[in-house]
DNA sequence: AAATTTTTGTTATATTATAACACTATACTC
DNA sequence: GAGTATAGTGTTATAATATAACAAAAATTT
């Protein structure tokens, strides 16, 4: 058995159930107030469970937007390497899934040569679902 | 005249002064305490000057970092378009300028055709300088 | 010179994240 | 299976990052 089929802690568990349940990423005080319930009190113990859900791959940070969101690509084990696409205006947030566009940044070095562990991409613009309701908007 | 060459501010230039002599890039609150001296004594006269330096590409934001780098692409008229390389280790950051890369980029089109009006793309490993110190390191 | 826009200065407060410490549960190893 | 290492928990306090809101001054436009 490899480290990441290891099964989650309590924490980790309601923390990751509550992020997966939501589409749009969420932010770490949302879910703090959304556990309460079940028993987490403090940011502290939200912190702890996103690093390590992080860290295995099954979620994502985004760092425009200081939110945490589920990774949505199957038996991801590529933790810091990501794609999204932002919306400006509703701040919806997909992963892109795109093996030319990820072979591109797997292959990037650096005029020095280095190789990276990993990478961040966050492409900023305007879904089609918003883009539509401001063509309605100036028609009136 | 185009927006862009309009002169700077006293607080605009006293911040982008400070960025610009930074090798590094320097957090918000480093810059306050850093241009106290110069007359700027609270947090919204740092971000509003942060704000208007970004708008305008004088300086981009390190996501990752929360931090804040000068442009270091002469005449950069794209903020918003911007990638960087970061070391895990001393926090270095280098902006890359690849003309390749920034074709790549700007020609993806997500599933839905949307055209994106920018991207952050962070990536992540150790700077040259780094590895060896690891390496003298592990000599010993 | 009046109107508009931008910038400033200020106080207070919101939001995001971590340090530090004592304790418990789980996994590892001999 | 006893001992030990590792990971996770619960808690309090506080650090670090960022914005709201308001009044006033400066610069720009008409």
């Amino acid at each position: 058995m490899d480290k990441k089929s290891k099964s989650l802690s309590k924490n980790q568990k309601i923390v990751l159930d509550f992020i997966q349940k939501n589409k749009k990423p969420v932010k770490a005080y949302s879910i703090l107030s959304n556990v309460q319930k079940k028993g987490i009190n403090a940011p502290p113990q939200v912190y702890r469970a996103l690093d390590k859900l992080i860290e295995i791959g099954k979620i994502h940070r985004v760092e425009s937007q200081n939110s945490f969101v589920a990774c949505k690509i199957s038996n991801c084990d590529t933790p810091h390497k990501t794609i999204f696409s932002i919306c400006n205006s509703c701040e919806i947030v997909s992963e892109i899934n795109d093996p030319k566009l990820f072979k591109n940044l797997k292959d990037f070095r650096d005029k020095d040569g280095t190789v990276f562990d990993g990478y961040n991409l966050e492409f900023f613009g305007t879904c089609k679902s918003c883009k539509n309701k401001q063509i309605e908007n100036t028609k009136h």
